[in-house]
DNA sequence: TGCCTTGGTCTGACAATCAGACCCAAGCCA
DNA sequence: TGGCTTGGGTCTGATTGTCAGACCAAGGCA
């Protein structure tokens, strides 16, 4: 058996970490193009670290190009480096998420309908049937209902690959872009309608403890689902 | 829309950073139970950091009781902190994996059965049908193919979602303990043996591309080898 | 315009890391 | 056993990174 060997370790500052942070924040829309960063008190707060750090990773940031200074203020530019993709690698982005999702959720679910006691799907159930009163708390309940479906497969590793996955898919800038885009309020409220039925649908399925058709159903949810949003996506 | 907000940000140093390597080398197998740890002098110069840091990381190792001084040498203790899972949850653990796998990998298969190009499909082939002269070099191929695979599907997303769980099963302390064990020689061979056959069906299903053939030939190759290895935890 | 917020700059202290030197103990081999 | 090599232990001084805080100038808003 050889000895083994060991790859370089990098010096990992705070200042680095946190300019990481909010270059991911500007990447996947929590930061948005055009507006103003938090204040830096405001930052070195949030982050538990000293002004200076902060600072020291809002200076790399501006040097990289995602933010410039304008008054006593910094902004996000208006053009995000890195970020100008292609609508057909953006459509290519939504459709491979989505083509791994149907791979993953219709056997994880199908798993659910096996193996998960009954008081679970009728939680699950539960979830289904409740009624949303606005996008945020559908994202939330989606959220919700995706994951307490992962977790009863009674398999942790699926469940934590299929959430890495779903994470990908509701962080990305065109899931955000899609939802908060006033032009696209009927298509939202669209997808919501079709998709709290699509729940219910499924819920039913694993309620009945029927693996087929519960497989079924959550692949008809995703084709409907990802057809609306890449329609969407002009 | 609200206004986003930060967690805080650790400060990592660099001898933390050493000291969770060698804690994963010690849980995976590349350092053994009761051998000895590499002079701290080669350990920074691998690295690449100073003396001291790597001398503080070791002193946490000492307190945390991976490792424990004799002579003038730090060895890997004989009974490693939180390896003694029960043989259940280990089993379970190979299982869960191998379900991950089972889920995967027979539509990531096809898909590259339907899509990837006779080129590609060919190199696979090739891979396929070349003779390893001992466990680590077909381990080496192993995972070449099975990358190769994954890559040819088409789906970025995908292919990393399965590299990551791939990776999970080939790091994991009884996949280690399994191949590296003297009195499991034979068993490896067979396994050896076995999933080089396996390969050879999985690849001439691809290149004739066809996807169903595919999609079988690669859920019956992991059934092979997941029950070789449960047989084998004991 | 006045006041508050925010960014810019600086200070001094502390923590972490670095490279290197030196010494002693342990291990190995003739 | 003696001598040499290897390895750990300790220390030094310099550099970098981080911290908390103070103070001032600029910007924004009522």
């Amino acid at each position: 058996m050889t000895q083994t060997t060991f790859d370089r370790v990098e010096r990992r500052t705070v200042a680095v970490e946190v300019r990481e942070r909010l270059i991911e924040a500007i990447r996947n829309g929590e930061l948005i193009a055009g507006t103003a960063l938090p204040a830096e008190r405001v930052l070195c707060e949030q982050f538990n670290v000293a002004r200076t750090s902060v600072r020291e990773a809002i200076q790399g940031l501006a040097t990289a190009g995602f933010i410039e200074r304008r008054g006593n203020r910094a902004f996000v530019v208006e053009v995000v480096p890195g970020l100008e993709l292609a609508l057909d690698s953006r459509k290519a982005t939504v459709r491979n998420l989505f083509e791994v999702r149907r791979v993953i959720e219709p056997a994880m679910a199908g798993l659910v309908a096996l193996r998960a006691p009954e008081h679970v799907r009728r939680e699950i159930a539960d979830l289904a049937s409740r009624h949303a009163s606005g996008i945020d708390e559908f994202r939330l309940i989606d959220r919700q209902f995706h994951q307490m479906i992962a977790s009863a497969c009674d398999n942790p590793v699926l469940s934590e690959v299929y959430s890495k996955a779903l994470a990908s898919l509701f962080n990305s800038e065109e899931f955000a872009s899609l939802l908060y885009a006033e032009n696209n309020k009927e298509e939202v409220s669209n997808i919501v309608e079709s998709s709290s039925h699509a729940h219910v649908e499924i819920a039913e399925a694993l309620l009945a403890g029927d693996q087929v058709r519960t497989e079924k159903a959550v692949a008809a949810h995703l084709r409907d689902v990802e057809a609306r949003m890449l329609e969407r996506l002009i």
